[in-house]
DNA sequence: CTAGGAGCTCGACCGAGGTCTAGGTCAAAT
DNA sequence: ATTTGACCTAGACCTCGGTCGAGCTCCTAG
């Protein structure tokens, strides 16, 4: 773990995120405390930078709004002493996540059902249309 | 089950869409087949309709774009001989759906150890800042 | 007859989250 | 010395999925 600032372009292919991407979440705040920059103005990320990162991408994929984690970065780049607002939003969040997961759990079986009826469907050969039993 | 048709209002009330949303949905083609009109040319939705709507918030829900639905409902409402292509839908979909399960799961473990992080700290009064262990 | 409520169409508007461009700086390689 | 490539800012632009409003047509109840 050596103390090495990384540039954007690096921090971009480590996270699938584009330069541009992550010049915007600087911009809305999702970073804890300000970018440091070399001495010709290039951002340098920190390790850390780059694992509060790693976090914000999860977050991102579980649908937190890019707003919610301004807000968790600024609690967090504010220090201690909110740490109960900070459990707050992360509980908030870990609801909805689970929301979403019996949503998605819910899909799956749907479309298990729809993919099994049309496998069996093509497998027999024609019938009725399983997705219309009734239609005109 | 009476041969009934349902109003927009009602149907809107039953799946939770706002009535300018079902106008939108079926503009962009996610019914398959036009929706039936009364005399003065108001919309009429059938049990079926309405079944497939739940479907489409369902998959709407995990992710699944407008077009997608629209491509789907068209593929239905051309009728048997295309079930393959709905297959692959189905499929295509249903892989993007378990990537996000996958996705949520990995998050929901993010939450968990960071609430609990916290919730640990707060129960032993201060210390360290959980999340920043070693920020200047 | 008339007022209210539910629908209709068409088209404007909006917020979120990116994506791209123009025009410029810098540093290392040729 | 100049070219190349990574980076900078500011701001325009785009897609997606809704949401809303204006102005109209009905139907039904008082």
């Amino acid at each position: 773990m050596r103390p090495t600032g990384v540039g954007i372009g690096e921090v971009a292919r480590r996270t699938g995120l584009s330069v541009h991407t992550l010049r915007l979440y600087e911009r809305v705040g999702i970073f804890a405390g300000p970018v440091q920059r070399d001495a010709a103005g290039r951002r340098v990320y920190s390790e850390w930078d780059i694992a509060w990162l790693g976090n914000c991408v999860l977050f991102r994929a579980s649908g937190m709004p890019l707003a919610a984690l301004a807000e968790l970065a600024r609690l967090v780049s504010e220090g201690p002493g909110n740490e109960a607002d900070r459990l707050d939003l992360l509980r908030a969040h870990r609801q909805r996540v689970r929301e979403q997961m019996t949503q998605l759990t819910d899909c799956l079986m749907l479309i298990d059902a729809k993919v099994a009826g049309y496998e069996k469907h093509l497998a027999a050969g024609a019938g009725g249309d399983p997705w219309q039993p009734n239609r005109p």
